[in-house]
RNA sequence: GGGCGAUUAGCUCAGUCGGUUAGAGCGCUUCUCUGAUAAGGAAGAGGUCCCUGGUUCGAGUCCAGGAUCGCCCA
């Protein structure tokens, strides 16, 4: 049995140079043959669960650099948490259905429109070709996965367009519906008329660009005869009273002359300031120049120009208003409509109020088209306007066709001229619009007008609001329920949780579900003439009521499947057509049908935590047993899309919310910050990086380089970096261990006690218990990058400072070092693990691990740690600061490190020097010197600077605070210092006042002299005696001459091992040196035979000339096995 | 236009509760050490901590406003 803490002899030698992707496809082929990841979840069979939701990919593009991302955090925590003893299932997911795959199909059918996959293609071909084309690329996402060491069951991943998945989501909507949570309505979309298709937020977030519109202001005529006095309210009281006159106009402003057609009202803010304002004799203002206007008071200027004259007093918007709940009110003013004749009565259209009325733009007054714009529709219905959809209604004014033109009831002003076909927004239709106006003066100016407009991302066309009916779920009526979930969540950074995630939820408007498209889960609302409505659940009960049988509940199939109504109500509700409220036989008895959207794809990822396992019961144990999720991981741009789907549909289905960890990502940009895209061409491919640098390497990199959600400033060089930083100095310490482990085999192996630990390996032990510990914790708050930097510091500390020190004892064999190196490797492989579980375990497999791979442990925690000796890590900390400082001073005198000097001077207070001076031993070497002496005052070393402790006495002097600087400046540093020594408080006066100051109050520094060899650091310094007697300088040119040869000795090729035979010939102050150390010569460079002479030397194979302060030197040396035989 | 985040050395990033000489790594220059290392050590050059104002004895850190960049939304 291999134990950890025993030397080990590895079987071969380590390259030092091991091209690290190879490593990794030999470790993989190892976890493949050993069955790795199947066994670690055995291991932790009826374990508690932590629980995992793969948020599932598209596989129907290659995988790419944010998809490394976000799957390597998806690993390194599900993996810590399995070696923590957790049951961890990694089920894998495919999101298959949706606009991205018919888009790829599209293109692969040449097809371009909406209206050829039914005339041309079919949908039946078509949606076989989405079937086959969502799995374009699942091979190539099989082996990245594989290759970056993501752990999760591909193998039984979810789909969501299996049959059982679409069940699953079925039974949801059913619920919904039930709860009355799912509802029909109008709704005004973004909208693109070529693909004749509404689109998702985020596919108009895409297509937002710059263009200039032509907005105009219109007028339009009060239909008023003679005068009319209204009065009103102000919000403070003040009443207010204003005439209006025959001739006065509303003024209103639109960038979107289409629109007009489909106006039904005027908005006007309830509290924003109005008043009549007279058109000023402008070239620009021509025809209107006289004319009496109603605009907001704060427009004026900008509208009219400086100048024009307003009339009367300003009054409240409130005063215009003549319509609103309930429908028409009292007071308030008409104007002339419609517009343009739009097929609804010529009369008055009324004012009505509108929140969003702003006077940032425009005039104050916002032309009202419900069926062109959300806030318009929202206000007109509210204000309960007919043609509007409002309550019980279904006649929304909505003039244009779906393929984007005017229809029949459209005509010029006069009725001259039918705008029939007219695409909206072409130049000639505004053209036409704007002339239409201008020849019946209804026309203030026309103004080029630049802006950000959302256009279609497929095809670039400008997009248009548009109502529409669409099924809803009624989210809006869990408002406060989805924001108690959110509340349980612990968002990773957690500004999302109040911020983006929380705004959107205080936002909340209910979720559009309908989508007029073929590859989708089709929506199962079945709906009869008379309107009866019947959302199925189960494919059992659709086969119960159909008699029909599907093998695949997609489109076209589904929707062939009819049933007769069995509705008993007697009445038919609305039947979509106005006025078909009539009677209704007894069952119904009409045929159902189903309505022939399919659902938003994002439904079908939120519906997973079910879904994925064909649950369709909350008290599924499947489902049940997996709920709620411990941990899921987006890129941030999930914050509307699954984060939300999942939240939203756990919160109305189950009344919770389905996660409590969130980790959200950031992006991935290039070197210069520009977001990575083909077409920038500045993409770096996943498959070049792991090629080149392995997938360690890769992630190392994204766990460590910053905060994941920040985003990544990504470079291949970036990665190369980490190698050269981190994972090539951990091979070499392994390497290190391998060559001198089996340099010493002999020893080793026959030695049965490890021995005394010296004080350096109770120091690393002490020092890789307490990075475990704190990858741990930090592991468990899901903060993988200040645990990577730990590890990194304790890499540091291991090779730099550990084998450092302990070179000697390693080349002498001493088993406690080999076994104290060998435990802090383990520990370190341990802890490593989750981040770089390839290399992670070659280090376990390579240093004897007891079990089959490093990933079968337990995470390194409690009394599996070394002993901890936190004054050890202290002290050790204290005598290399003061390393640094001797050796800045070294440097400051310009005294090579190889010449041994006599003395260092440590100041340092009795506590640090306590600390210090057992490890005088190492101070010594590490500075070359042969003494230390411990200095308790700097007189010696120049003198103190007396600080205060701004910390300690800023609080408790506040403004005082630069008197009490003042005093202390006045004290003698000699004597402070002297007086805290021995223990004493300081008395001082302040403005009159005595105070007294302890020893925390005061920061004694140092002040450096100039000129002598000393370094300095706060209150501790180093000071060389610099002077060099002839022993000294003997054993410098000894250690010279040994570097020399042990040049040589490599230069020949020798092994570390290989004993030698050396001739040395040349200055005689040299040989004299030698001569003098020849024994610690012969030692140091394995010389069985020393000759010092000026002989020839060239009978040896190897030789050199070195010169050492300017003395010229020989060398010569062979095999000593050569010699012998 | 709104929300969220970011801005610290040439580059990539730390910076705790506000505490008085702002750090690390890379890169550069010079030196040094080395029989594991593609490494290590020392020194140097390199900083308007985005800007302006405020709070405070004291601001990279807190507050307000602004700029720039990114994301999300309109």
């Amino acid at each position: 049995m291999a134990d950890p803490s025993h030397p080990l002899i590895p079987e071969q030698q380590l390259a030092p140079d091991r091209a690290l992707p190879e490593l990794e496809r030999e470790v993989l082929a190892r976890w493949r043959q050993r069955d790795v990841f199947a066994k670690s979840l055995k291991r932790r069979e009826g374990a508690p669960r932590w629980v995992f939701y793969e948020g599932p990919p598209t596989a129907n593009g290659p995988p790419g650099a944010h998809h490394v991302l976000s799957r390597v955090f998806k690993d390194i925590y599900p993996r810590f948490q399995t070696m923590r003893g957790h049951y961890v299932e990694r089920k894998g997911g495919w999101d298959c259905h949706g606009l991205p795959v018919e888009i790829s199909v599209e293109q692969k059918l040449g097809i371009t429109s909406k209206g050829q996959i039914e005339s041309e293609v079919g949908i039946e071909r078509f949606n076989r070709e989405c079937r086959e084309s969502v799995f374009a690329y699942v091979e190539e996402w099989n082996r990245l996965t594989e290759r970056i060491g993501f752990w999760i069951d591909l193998d039984h991943a979810y789909r969501t367009m299996d049959e059982g998945y679409i069940e699953s989501v079925w039974w949801a909507l059913s619920e919904l519906y039930r709860k009355g949570l799912l509802f029909e309505d109008h709704k005004v979309v973004p909208y693109c008329y070529r693909c004749q298709t509404a689109l998702s937020s985020h596919e108009v977030a895409l297509g937002y660009r710059e263009i200039t519109d032509r907005s105009i202001y219109v007028r339009l005529p009060l239909n008023l005869k003679g005068e009319r006095t209204l009065s009103g309210t102000r919000p403070d009281g003040s009443k207010v009273e204003v005439t209006f006159e025959e001739g006065d106009e509303l003024l209103i402003w639109t960038t979107t002359p289409w629109t007009l057609p489909g106006n039904l009202a005027v908005a006007v803010g309830p509290q924003i300031e109005y008043v009549r304002a007279r058109v000023p004799d402008k070239p620009r203002l021509g025809s209107a120049a006289g004319r009496v206007v109603i605009l907001a008071a704060e427009r004026v200027a900008a509208v009219l120009g400086e100048g024009a004259e307003v009339l009367g007093a300003s009054f409240p918007g409130s005063v215009l208003i003549s319509a609103g709940e309930g429908g028409v009110r009292g007071g308030g003013v008409f104007y002339r409509g419609p517009i343009f004749p739009n097929g609804t009565r010529a009369g008055g259209a009324p004012v009505i109020a509108g929140d969003f009325v702003s006077t940032a733009d425009g005039t104050g007054l916002v032309h009202i088209a419900p069926a062109f714009g959300a806030e318009d529709f929202e206000a007109a219905r509210a204000a309960d306007l007919p043609g509007s959809g409002a309550s019980g209604r279904h006649d929304v004014l909505c003039p244009v066709r779906l393929d984007g033109t005017f229809d029949k009831r459209v005509s010029s002003i006069d009725g001259s001229r039918r705008y029939e076909g007219m695409k909206v927004r072409d130049e000639a239709t505004t053209q036409a619009l704007i002339d239409d106006l201008a020849a019946h003066d209804r026309l203030l100016y026309e103004l080029p007008y630049a802006h950000s407009y959302p256009h279609c991302w497929r095809c670039d066309t400008p997009l248009i609001y548009l109502a529409k009916v669409s099924w809803y779920v009624r989210t809006s009526a869990k408002r406060q329920e989805l924001l108690a979930a959110n509340e349980t969540v612990a968002w990773h950074p957690e500004h999302v949780k109040e911020g983006r995630f929380g705004e959107w939820l205080r936002g909340n408007v209910d979720w559009a579900l309908s989508r007029e498209r073929y590859w989708g889960t089709p929506l199962p609302i079945w709906r009869c003439e008379r309107g009866h409505v019947k959302v199925i659940g189960s494919f059992a009960e659709l086969e119960a009521l159909s008699g029909t049988a599907l093998e695949d509940h997609h489109r076209p199939y589904v929707d062939e499947v009819t049933f007769p109504c069995d509705d008993e109500s007697g009445r038919a509700p609305l039947a979509l057509a106005p006025g078909a409220e009539v009677g209704c036989p007894v069952p119904c008895g009409a045929t159902m049908r189903r309505v022939p959207d399919v659902i938003d794809v994002w439904f079908d990822s939120g519906a997973m935590p079910f879904a994925q396992h064909h649950a369709r019961s909350a008290k599924d144990p499947a489902f049940a047993e997996r709920f709620p999720a411990d941990f899921i991981c987006e890129a941030l741009d999930q914050t509307r899309g699954w984060f939300y789907s999942l939240l939203a549909i756990s919160t109305l289905l189950f009344e919770r919310a389905p996660y409590r960890n969130v980790l959200c990502l950031g992006l991935i940009l290039d070197q210069e910050g520009q977001k990575m895209s083909k077409s920038r061409g500045n993409t770096v491919e996943p498959w070049e990086v792991i090629e080149r640098y392995g997938a360690d390497a890769f992630r190392w990199y994204l766990f460590t380089a910053k905060a994941p959600w920040e985003g990544y400033r990504f470079s291949i060089e970036a990665i190369g970096e980490q190698v050269r930083l981190f994972l090539r100095p951990l091979w070499n310490t392994l390497s290190f261990y391998a060559l001198y482990a089996r340099a010493n085999a002999a020893r080793l192996s026959s030695a049965s006690a490890i021995g005394e630990r010296s004080d350096l390996d109770r120091w690393i032990l002490s020092r890789s218990a307490a990075v475990a510990e704190e990858v741990c914790a930090r592991l468990e708050s899901y903060d993988a990058t200040s645990a990577g930097r730990a590890l990194a510091q304790l890499l540091d500390d291991i090779s730099n400072w550990y084998i450092r020190r302990s070179r000697r004892r390693f080349w002498d064999g001493e088993p406690a070092a080999f076994a104290t190196l060998r435990s802090v490797l383990v520990i370190f492989a341990q802890c490593l693990a989750p981040f770089c579980p390839f290399i992670a375990d070659e280090l376990y497999e390579r240093l004897g691990g007891e079990l089959e791979s490093v990933h079968l442990c337990d995470f390194p925690a409690g009394d599996a740690l070394p002993e901890r000796d936190r004054e050890l890590e202290r002290a050790m900390e204290l005598v290399r600061s003061a390393v640094r400082l001797g050796l800045a001073a070294r440097a400051g005198a310009k005294v090579k490190i190889r010449q041994p000097l006599a003395e260092a001077l440590i100041v340092a207070d009795p506590q640090e020097r306590g600390a210090i001076e057992p490890h005088g031993e190492l101070l010594c070497e590490e500075l070359n010197v042969k003494r230390l002496r411990f200095l308790t005052g700097a007189q010696e070393l120049g003198g103190y600077v007396v600080k205060p402790n701004y910390r300690t006495l800023g609080p408790r002097f506040g403004r005082s605070m630069p008197a009490v600087a003042q005093a202390l400046a006045k004290l003698d540093p000699e004597q402070v210092a002297a007086a805290l020594r021995a223990g004493e408080r300081l008395a001082i006066s302040v403005a009159g006042e005595a105070h007294e100051l302890g020893a925390e109050d005061i920061l004694l520094t140092l002040q450096a002299p100039e000129g002598f060899a000393v370094e300095r650091e706060g209150a501790r310094a180093v000071a060389l005696d610099l002077h060099i007697d002839e022993t000294l300088r003997a054993e410098g040119r000894c250690r010279e001459i040994v570097r020399a040869v042990q040049n040589a000795r490599r230069n020949a090729g020798l092994a570390v091992e290989e004993r030698i035979e050396l001739r040395l010939a040349g200055a005689s102050e040299l040989l004299a040196a030698a001569d003098a150390c020849s024994e610690y010569l012969s030692g140091e460079t394995l010389a069985l035979a020393l000759q010092l002479d000026g002989d020839a030397v060239e009978r040896f194979e190897h030789q050199e000339q070195v010169r050492i302060e300017g003395l010229e030197l020989s060398i010569a040396l062979r095999r000593a096995e050569a010699a012998r035989s």
